[in-house]
DNA sequence: TTGTAGGCGTTATCAA
DNA sequence: TTGATAACGCCTACAA
């Protein structure tokens, strides 16, 4: 007896089953297309050799792969954590994989893996906010690749977004710090540099610091990458700064989270000598001592949102959308009144 | 003119380049085999029609992606990721790419993500631990893939591991707390049935407890999921326990963040009220107040090593190797001496 | 150094 | 309902 221990193939299994190949396929795609008898009998031979469809192989007489990539800047931290593990769990259910890159912040790397992606045969593409060349567009453009911009609300895009207004949303934070009656304010941003969610979120401090009637000259603002590490520098530096801030509003949790840590290294009591405000509402964020005062992003519904979106972008069913998603300001005891 | 609009191919670059298909084939994989002359010549037309090559037709032809495959249990937190990431930056200096898939720390699921990343032709995988059904294992070694296993220090098995002896780090510490003269130890778990790092964590826990005379009655343990959220649930139902612990050993800092979180919550002074422990050492550890004290995994060196030697059993220059890591105790804030 | 041609494992079209 | 057969885009002996 001369058995094959190579790995068997659609000819194999016809071979087993006693029919061609054509059927063996049916029997795996479109499966109505076939007699119950065969089909058992295909089935039958497909387990009893281990079959399993090559996707290369599929991917190139298919044309379709019923996968979407994803390129998010970082998997280091939950900012993108859950709204990603939604994404997947929704394209999941509606029968499409998900391949997930991270990007490192670094546009050049994003465009390498957008490529990468895409020669792998990607159906859809989901990217992070909107701020990149012209020439990737162009690229996607021209093969004709779904994709779906996140973590922005872009109206006015070309491309589908599901996201909030990350500057209307600061904003919102900011009248309301100043309502308290806080003066003295200080900024710990993200790199605003290719990235326009920390671009929105500094400019709707600015927006309300400006409409409240204070000097921008008056605002300190440290930019800085989005590490907990950073944001306790960042927190030291403000405060050793000729005037003492009443309150540190951060880009995002991650830096929060680093401002309060140093804050207590240093003896600072917060809020009572200095409040801190975060973004983005990750888990962490109640669980921080005191919790921290924030946006709640929506991450979940985002990622729902915009797999079903993108899927229906990828089928045909439906145009460019933009979908808003609506935050909401999450008081808790990291900032009091002044 | 008719200019076609659709996605070049090999063929088209040839054709603009007036050579065949396996020249513009040899200057994209073996350019020392081309003239210099002829090589400028092609590279022009593959910069001017916007050529990347088809992954999958590559794939196909060549039987070999570049590609490694990772299964993670979950992306959700820190655990994974810092030595992913090294992961990854190790493999893309060796010329792969790497797939990531999480798998909810579902079996059946790793199962079959596994066998996705097999169909697509990875060229070998990496995943967490060992306790998986055999038939996984059958089903590798039928297909010839290389496999590595982190997390874990397994020089009994047949597959390549790098990793760390958890019972016996976990044991170092338990040892370590009870000379500190705790008698009253509880300890908040991960799920243990299907996860041989929990499992041997807590037995590390065991060990310690017994080897020093005391009774495993006398050792209450919770099992939960590794979330933030339980480890604070966990907290509170030890404390309300019949006889109060005075030190709690978590199975990892996200469990012992979420207890010491429920700790201050309820007005228990950690480390005075009671004591907390983790494992990982993830960049919070340092970060929580007080500081945690746990034990600290080499994750980067682990991500790096993992890479280097899958890709050595790839290319067929090392066999089946395992590589023992060190980990060490970080004495913070969150024990105190009873 | 370059070209020719066969094959990789599927799917899909067209007949039967 | 089923079976031939032609793509799909690339790599790689083998020849020249």
């Amino acid at each position: 007896m001369t058995t094959s221990f190579s790995i068997p193939t659609l000819d194999d299994v016809a071979r087993a089953a006693g029919v061609s190949t054509a059927t063996v396929s049916r029997c795996l795609n479109a499966e109505q297309k076939v007699s119950k008898d065969t089909r058992d009998r295909v089935m039958e031979a497909v387990d009893a050799l281990g079959y399993t469809p090559n996707f290369n192989a599929r991917a190139m007489a298919a044309k379709r792969t019923y996968t979407i990539g994803a390129i998010i800047p970082t998997m280091e931290n939950a900012i993108f954590a859950r709204g990603l593990q939604a994404f997947q769990e929704t394209l999941h259910g509606l029968g499409y994989n998900l391949l997930v890159s991270s990007s490192a912040y670094r546009p050049e790397l994003e465009a390498e893996q957008i490529r990468g992606l895409v020669a792998r045969g990607a159906d859809g593409l989901l990217l992070i906010g909107y701020e990149r060349e012209q020439s990737v567009y162009d690229y996607l453009g021209k093969r004709g690749i779904p994709t779906m911009l996140a973590w922005s609300y872009l109206p006015d895009r070309p491309h589908a977004s599901v996201g909030f207004d990350n500057r209307a949303s600061m904003r919102v934070l900011a009248d309301r710090v100043i309502s308290m009656g806080h003066r003295r304010v200080a900024v710990i941003s993200g790199i605003v540099d290719g990235n326009d969610r920390a671009e929105g979120r500094l400019n709707g401090i600015k927006d309300s610091w400006v409409a409240n009637g204070f000097d921008l000259a008056d605002l300190p603002v440290i930019e800085t990458p989005y590490e907990i590490e950073n944001g306790a520098t960042a927190f030291e530096t403000l405060m050793n700064g000729t005037q003492k801030p009443s309150v540190i509003m951060c880009g995002n949790d991650v830096l929060a989270a680093g401002a309060m840590t140093r804050a207590k290294e240093l003896g600072y009591d917060i809020p009572n000598d200095v409040s801190v405000t975060g973004f983005d509402d990750i888990e962490l964020a109640k669980h921080l001592h005191p919790s921290l005062t924030t946006v709640h992003v929506p991450h979940r519904e985002m990622g729902r949102t915009a797999a079903r979106e993108l899927v229906n972008l990828i089928d045909g069913s439906s145009t460019t959308v933009h979908r808003q998603l609506n935050v909401s300001i999450i008081m808790r005891n990291s900032l009091a009144q002044v």
